[in-house]
RNA sequence: GCCGGGAUGAUGAAAUUGGUAGACAUAGGGGGCUUAAAACCCCCAGACGGCAACGUCGUGUGGGUUCGAUUCCCACUCCCGGCACCA
């Protein structure tokens, strides 16, 4: 302790108590002489302690608040708490506490740690999502969507969590587990409100083309909303049905294809089942598959990735364009919930249909032929053509796992056996007749034949045509080596050869197509997924599939669409902690809005969480009587209240529009705020809400555009994704680990400011990257203060030299910079540098040292406050470091006029030179010539070549 | 499997986007101050060779473009993140 040279506790209070005085953080929304900034952090949920997480987000990004505030911009850096939510009713539950009370101690506990921080948080514009004065707005922003047809009351599917008794989002299902409690989660249906996102999928993908973020944030929107280009196909059952049932609709981005259907899948869950079931000849065994399939959880089918499925019996599909009856199958590999919960199985050119068919024998029909052209001897122009169908036999040996080749002695080139096929030959008889005649091999066994055929182009320079091939590859494996003999014709023309795969691999085979063969044999997988001309396709034979692919649809009276992967967003929870959903039901059942004059619909404070398991899964709103009898007294005897609670993705994807106008009561916002203040300038936060909260966020201001609520489409300008601090091991902090850090002792120890600039200095801000806590971390930055501190003490009036006022002149350019930039860590070494050049000074100017405070300022703005009441500057209008201006640099500070340029010979360093700005080649030449080094290296003559970048580099070729 | 991002000393990282690779720190080594220690200050520090001046190699691997490549292009390996039976 005694190294320090400064009491940062004192210190630090001191400096809070000034601000508190002087009030300088709130910000005035009204003011419209200084541009508006609006710096956004998530708010946090308040679980009860400040995590080095929350001191990442919060004090990190507290810096760049306060750079812009020094900069002259009105700065709007406000805070909340994202107040409801599961941990609050959990304490309800496992220790009788109340929600309510437990939340909001927290909140005040947490106020104060944040304070410990040196943030410069609006309070004044606190939100909390739990305040009825909020979760009115909520409701009524609820409504507003509900009247606009964005939201929907519909029976689902959904994720129910049998342990914490709710329904999950899709997104809060990790690998088939609650993503809270980690139990496996279960398939329940049931009656659920949903937010219709759908209907703004397209635009939330188009619009984030425009947006400057991040790539990898950009796409894992993109991948979240998954737009799938392709067609509705109907297929005409055989049985006779009624005209809606009559017909089962499919999803396809592959119409391409549709001659080669030859079955179609139906999801269990698919209502055509049951529709069809009574016209089937195997309803048990139809009934039994789906009943077991229904108990399965969906991380159980994924799981088992083994397809399972059952036909219908009696009953057929009509290809529309084949006119065959095709067989129905019931498979859960195909989900109810994405596209028309129904698929056209085509074996030949999808992976999935392939295996399927594999494993229930159904017949794969090869519609799309994959092309390639020799481009060694590619076809020639004016040369005739020439069609062959061939065959390409290879012959796998097991026992010593090599594969049967010919060394052409008459080309230079490595081949497998091929040869023709005579007219109405089968491919694999002639397969095996061309190695036998070829190599004399005569025991062997047929495996298989990859996938299709497969079409190669090329000039056959010794025929003097062009030809077309297409080629049936047939696998064989060898029984026995004993062999024939062949013919000497054959053996004068090549060597066999047996070659590992390697060696295949790296002799380069002469085949076109092999690349194709070879990934067939490696992999199994015979179905062709790529694109290729067009065969057995009625009058669409012979054309590119992909040219072909919509003409198919208008010949098949399909329909052309676009599939997206996103799915409605489900917000009912069966949960007390969250705001109420604004509905009641009238007698008949039939839902109604809360009248936006009874908003906010009050939570009830009278549930008993002892009763829950006898409301049956229901919200323990349920047990409540005052919402009954207030539901009653208001609508009338027979009404009756909605029980769940919105998902507080609801709560959180709005709250920065109420900053700019918290205790509004007339409304959620503030029209002329909103029209100065949005969009945000800059969100930080943290990639775990790329996919959700973002999401949400941009649909929820998408629609309030639309609706004329807010004046933009998109809330963020910019938005960064910081890293993560993990524990000293390098590993995720955890408590299980035992390797969490508490910044509290870290503070305690060596001052907010020191941790602040350490966690600033440990990385850039703007990359989702992981960074160790180094324990030495925290130290190092006090050090680094404490020379602050000290250089502090020889502050004078001195005049400042220009090789200081240079340094300084630096300093101040890189740090703006950097800090727009977010990389604080360079910064930092920016400040560490300019701190290098005071201590070498015998006195330090006090202009100089003046602008060093208010770049260090909003790194350490604790310290800084102390150190800018020390300097006792009278004439300074700002009474405080951080209502200071961000000092201007001189120009002509920055350029210096010498340069060191490097000297190099054939691109290697041998040596520098300091020249002046503006010298000129012959210039740079000759002084380049005064080092022995290149002197001696020029002794044989003049350089052939002569690269001069002024101030930069000198490059001799000699 | 697909889509992103990445790989630089012992460690966190930097490099004005094609121009001195390793700034700034941490850990480490040496020295000063001190009776001693702490604190503080100074010096060394990519690898290899050499007493040294210096030389050779060096930004995951292999190739390419260029006077010059951490940076651009091609192929590959590994790590991290997202998605994943999405038809």
């Amino acid at each position: 302790m005694a190294r320090e040279s400064y009491d940062h506790q004192k210190v630090e209070a001191a400096a809070r108590e000034k601000w508190a005085m002087l009030d300088i953080y709130r910000t005035d929304l009204n003011d419209s002489e200084k541009e508006p900034y609006y710096v956004l952090t998530e708010f946090p949920y308040p679980s009860g302690d400040l995590h080095i997480g929350h001191w990442y987000a919060f004090a990190v990004a507290d810096i760049f608040a306060r750079y812009h505030r020094l900069t002259g911009k009105n700065v709007l850096f406000p805070i909340g708490f994202d107040a409801f939510g599961l941990p609050a009713e959990n304490a309800a539950i496992k220790r009788g506490l109340d929600p309510k009370k437990w939340t909001y101690d927290n909140m005040e506990h947490m106020r104060k740690q944040f304070s410990s921080m040196g943030n410069s948080f609006d309070w004044s514009k606190e939100v909390v999502t739990c305040d009825p004065n909020y979760y009115r707005w909520t409701q009524w922003l609820f409504s507003k969507l509900y009247e606009h047809d964005l939201v929907e009351r519909k029976e689902a599917p959904v994720k129910w969590c049998p342990n914490d008794q709710t329904v999950l989002a899709n997104e809060q299902v990790i690998d088939g587990c609650c993503e809270r409690c980690g139990a496996e989660v279960e398939e329940k249906s049931l009656t659920q409100w949903f937010i219709l996102i759908t209907k703004y999928a397209k635009r939330l993908l188009d619009d984030l083309g425009g947006l400057p973020w991040r790539e990898e944030i950009k796409d894992a929107q993109r991948a979240w909303i998954g737009e799938s280009e392709g067609a509705k196909i109907f297929f005409q059952f055989s049985a006779d049905l009624n005209e809606d049932a009559g017909v089962v609709e499919v999803f396809t981005t592959r119409p391409d294809t549709l001659f080669g259907a030859t079955y179609v899948v139906i999801a269990p869950e698919h209502p055509l089942v049951d529709t069809l079931l009574p016209l089937t000849t195997n309803p048990q065994e139809v009934e039994a598959y789906r009943i077991a399939t229904g108990r399965k959880t969906e991380r159980e089918r994924s799981e088992n990735k083994e397809k399972t499925g059952v036909i219908l019996k009696g009953v057929t599909a009509l290809n529309p364009l084949t006119n065959i009856d095709i067989p129905v199958y019931v498979a859960d590999y195909v989900l109810a919930s994405y596209g028309t919960g129904a698929v056209m199985a085509v074996p030949a050119h999808d992976e999935r249909d392939f295996e399927f068919a594999q494993k229930y024998n159904l017949p794969i029909k090869q519609v799309v032929v994959p092309q390639v052209t020799d481009l060694a001897n590619p076809p020639q122009a004016g040369k005739e053509d020439t069609f062959r169908n061939i065959i390409i036999a290879i012959v796998h040996d097991p026992k010593t796992d090599t594969y049967l080749t010919l060394k052409w002695k008459t080309q230079p080139w490595t081949t497998f056996i091929t040869g023709g096929i005579e007219d109405g030959e089968d491919p694999i008889e002639a397969a095996y007749r061309e190695v036998r005649e070829e190599t004399g091999y005569t025991e062997l066994k047929p495996v298989r034949v990859l996938g299709g055929i497969t079409e190669s182009r090329f000039y056959a320079a010794h025929k003097g045509v062009n030809r077309t091939v297409h080629a049936t590859s047939v696998l064989f494996e060898l029984m026995d080596a004993s062999r024939e003999a062949i013919s000497e014709e054959e053996s004068a023309q090549y060597d066999i050869a047996w070659l590992s795969k390697e060696e295949v691999v790296k002799a380069g085979l002469q085949h076109a197509e092999f690349d194709i063969i070879w990934q067939r044999l490696m992999t199994g997988m015979d179905a062709y997924t790529g694109s290729g001309i067009l065969m057995d396709s009625g009058e669409f034979t012979g054309r590119p599939n992909q040219e072909a692919k919509w003409d198919i649809v208008a010949a098949a009276e399909g329909e052309r669409v676009t599939q997206f992967r996103i799915r409605d967003w489900l917000v009912s929870r069966q949960r007390y902690w969250g705001c109420p959903i604004p509905v009641v039901y009238d007698p008949e059942g039939e839902p109604h809005l809360v009248p936006a004059e009874h908003l906010p619909w009050l939570l009830p404070s009278d549930v008993d969480f002892t009763a829950l398991e006898n409301t049956g899964g229901k919200s323990p709103l349920a047990t409540s009587v005052e919402l009954k009898e207030r539901v009653e007294r208001i609508f009338g005897e027979g009404w009756t209240p909605e029980y769940d609670t919105l998902d507080t993705f609801v709560d959180s994807s709005w709250y920065f529009l109420r900053y700019l106008d918290p205790k509004n009561e007339e409304t959620f916002s503030n029209d002329a705020r909103l029209k100065t203040w949005t969009p945000i300038n800059y969100y930080l936060g943290g990639s775990e809400h790329t996919t959700m909260h973002l999401l949400y966020s941009r649909f929820f201001h998408k629609a309030l555009h639309d609706l004329a609520l807010v004046p933009t489409s998109e809330p963020f300008a910019h938005r960064n994704n910081r890293g993560i601090i993990l524990g000293p091991d390098g590993q995720k902090m955890s408590k299980s680990k035992g390797n969490v850090l508490n910044p509290d002792d870290f503070v305690v120890k060596y001052g907010a400011d020191s941790v602040r600039v350490y966690l600033a200095f440990i990385g850039p801000y703007n990359e989702p990257g992981q960074y160790p806590w180094n324990l030495d971390g925290v130290e190092s930055m006090r050090r680094f203060l404490d020379r602050i501190v000290r250089v502090a003490d020889k502050v004078s009036t001195v005049e400042a030299t220009e090789e200081t006022s240079r340094a300084m002149a630096r300093a101040i350019e890189k740090v703006r910079t950097d800090i727009e930039r977010l990389k604080l860590n360079t910064a930092i070494s920016a400040l560490m540098i300019a701190l290098k050049e005071f201590e070498t000074l015998e006195q330090v100017p006090q202009s100089a040292f003046r602008d060093f405070l208010i770049l260090l300022a909003p790194f350490a703005p604790h310290l800084g406050e102390e150190l800018w009441g020390k300097l006792a500057t009278e004439d300074d209008e700002a009474q405080s470091v951080h209502a200071a201006a961000w000092p201007t640099v001189d120009e002509a500070l920055l350029q210096a006029s010498h340069a060191t340029v490097i000297v190099q010979v054939n691109g290697k360093k041998r040596g520098e030179v300091s020249l002046p700005n503006d010298a000129i080649e012959t210039e740079a030449l000759a002084a380049a010539e005064e080092i022995p080094i290149i002197k001696e290296l020029l002794a044989a003559g003049p350089a052939k070549k002569v690269i001069y970048v002024p101030g930069r580099i000198l490059n001799l070729v000699i």
